[in-house]
DNA sequence: AATGAATGAGTCTTCATTCAT
DNA sequence: GATGAATGAAGACTCATTCAT
């Protein structure tokens, strides 16, 4: 009747078919007002199926969490230590490629949990702030200070400086899974993958050197074909 | 027994005892989790007292979004259209010193209650998009423009660069009332205040037109008393 | 409409209603089996109204438990200890007056519900343990030792002879809340009050040394008023 | 793979094999405590597996109750029933022989869940009624009326003689099953073999006419071997 | 025959809300 | 107005039973 191997199919891949409906509603209404029953539903498996895999929602939701993030961060983490040109370069393209990316992605929402739950979930804090917060801070703490010693940059306050880089990204994130979901609200953001590129230029410029700005100018009043693909911006 | 003056005044402070109360168990724990009897209870009154100022806990939510952070948004704007000094320096010094008073009060800790809750209560939706997002976004946007008619900026798009502004003080918000509340955690972000200055110069020197740079290093050079308040950055 | 004062004693007598309630229930269908909502409607209230006293149902079985034998057994001990007469007076009038009490009120229930339920709750096991059958036991041991150092009983081995006493007495009770219970049955226990005392003038005379044999055939055979108030036994 | 034997032999032991996991289960939980997943994982089977041999828990738990005391009664009734010497030494060999084989033998457990679960079941009330409490009564009663009419026994009510004679040690059974099996109690009961056979001892003596206790004195003071097997009690 | 994934009825427990005092 | 005892609808979780493999 049904393909023998299916059932055996289905087996492996409903841990993840739950995690997926899970962090769909955990992030539409919360955690508390999630029911269990309308996870299993979202998965198509029944109420007492969805204990078969996770002994309770606190449980499902940790694993929700911890599962959803982290290898878009690590590989966002990964590019940008390998990046071989300028960190000019680096910051307007390979990082705003990462966060397009994180941007579409289903872990997108963990930050709305994140904020949402942390306080709930003290155990969680702790592991969000050691396996996201701090990698991809560090990542791009790395990148200002090396831009810095470059000449590249002026010597700004490297932590302060890059919270003014993520926090944008990371609010845009929050937007698209609350705002930005309410489709009876008239949008204010309509580009996100604009802004990200947008943000990053506008950053850029703030941080850039004197010698490194000049060169800039240069670039664009002559032919370059760099022009870092910015967004066209004159002034 | 008790000064019936107390009662009286007690009776007239109610609503917005509870209104703190809740404000600070609803943050804290989200609408959901937070039990109604709690909220009684940090009020110093009893579960049915509550429900004769506010007929619902749904009612109370709303409440406390509705009335938490309204004044402070009116007089944010309200000072940000006065300014007659530089479009800069509205930026550095106006609208910093807005943010910190914002940062400071429990208005705060809306932004989380509208991340977390908008998606359940479509009608604060539209409130928040209306009352809080649109007259900060078009107070701020209109900031850019004049700087932008006045030379003083780039062509920028008005809208992207309006987020770049106030996104990470948005979420510096929501960070003191999520993680930053989790003492367990070791923060990343220290100076919120600083930041907040330092931010706004950033984005001010991404913004600057060629023009407007060469005054500023003038100014800088020269003996100027650096009136801006800027925190020192070199470059 | 109502006594003013009405609420305020329901409320003093509601934990003992809802303690009998449950040990009704308790003892009926045995721990497991026994719905809390049946445990309220038996006594009368609402299944939330349980909670209010009792914060589960695990702890509302323990209460039971704790709250039920102990007065009865303390003051059979009582009784025992303060006996003045001959220790076979003591064993066959005070001794069968305590079970026949013991027999007729609720706390027999306790006996079933600690063979039932003892390895399910290790923690009433010990106060079982300690607060039901080391002080009953105890106290007929003291009575069987008085017996034998006063020549009344053989030099019988102590604590077996306590068993011998007891054991049937406790498993009338067991008795009355199990079979006893199913009136579908056909009864051979018809009379639980003489079997009570018949049992204990049986191991009396079991226990009676020689001497004493002989003066209570001599009683008997003589115009004797005493006789103890026994069944008359022949033979 | 397997021995094709072994699996045939195993087949045909599983009905036994789950009868004895389910008897271990329920008289350490409770029937309703019980869960049938952990009966089949007792026996080394599955789940599924069960329900090929038992329709449900609740035929399976009668089963266990119909099919594991009756032999062991039958057996006693039958040895009772032919043993040719007095009544006295049929008292304190055979029925003592037969109760330890009893206490040590699973069909003790039987005991508790029949205290435990009889009013639950309402036919294996009868059946235990008729199947192991009348046989049973019936075979010691015959015992006392033969010893009453050998003149052996005073003329005592026989019903309650019985009772006086096997309530103790079917709460043997029961205690062996609850307290005695909560490992962190100190125990007052000791041995209970010894036990068996003293209170059949005492109670002997208690129903030992006045000519039976001359004729038993007589051999004690005589050479006689004491056949009986008593415990050393003097007086 | 044997397995164990899936089901969903059933139960404990919570908590927003009511209302007699 | 103020209280807090009482209510019962709602939701997390369990487990006997089924059935495709």
């Amino acid at each position: 009747m049904v393909d023998p191997t299916l059932r055996q199919r289905r087996k492996e891949a409903r841990p993840q078919e739950l995690l997926e409906a899970a962090l769909s509603l955990f992030v539409e209404k919360g955690f508390a007002a999630s029911r269990s029953e309308e996870v299993a539903v979202r998965a198509g498996v029944s109420k007492g199926t969805l204990y078969l895999y996770y002994p309770s929602k606190e449980d499902l939701f940790k694993a929700v969490v911890r599962q959803t993030l982290s290898a878009e961060i690590a590989e966002g983490v990964r590019v940008l230590e390998e990046h071989q040109g300028s960190v000019s370069e680096a910051l307007v393209q390979d990082l705003a490629d990462w966060w397009v990316r994180v941007y579409e992605s289903p872990g997108s929402a963990v930050f709305k949990l994140a904020i949402t739950e942390m306080r709930n979930f003290p155990d969680l804090a702790s592991f969000y702030a050691e396996e996201v917060v701090l990698p991809g801070c560090t990542a791009i703490a790395n990148l200002v200070m090396r831009g810095i010693e470059a000449g590249e940059f002026r010597a700004v306050d490297v932590n302060n400086t890059v919270h003014s880089i993520v926090l944008p990204m990371i609010m845009l994130c929050l937007h698209k899974h609350s705002i930005g979901a309410c489709t009876t609200i008239e949008q204010t953001m309509q580009e996100p993958h604009a802004f990200i590129r947008q943000h990053l230029a506008l950053v850029l410029r703030g941080l850039q050197s004197e010698a490194a700005l000049a060169r800039s100018a240069a670039e664009v009043s002559g032919a370059s074909s760099v022009s870092l693909k910015l967004p066209k911006i004159e002034g």
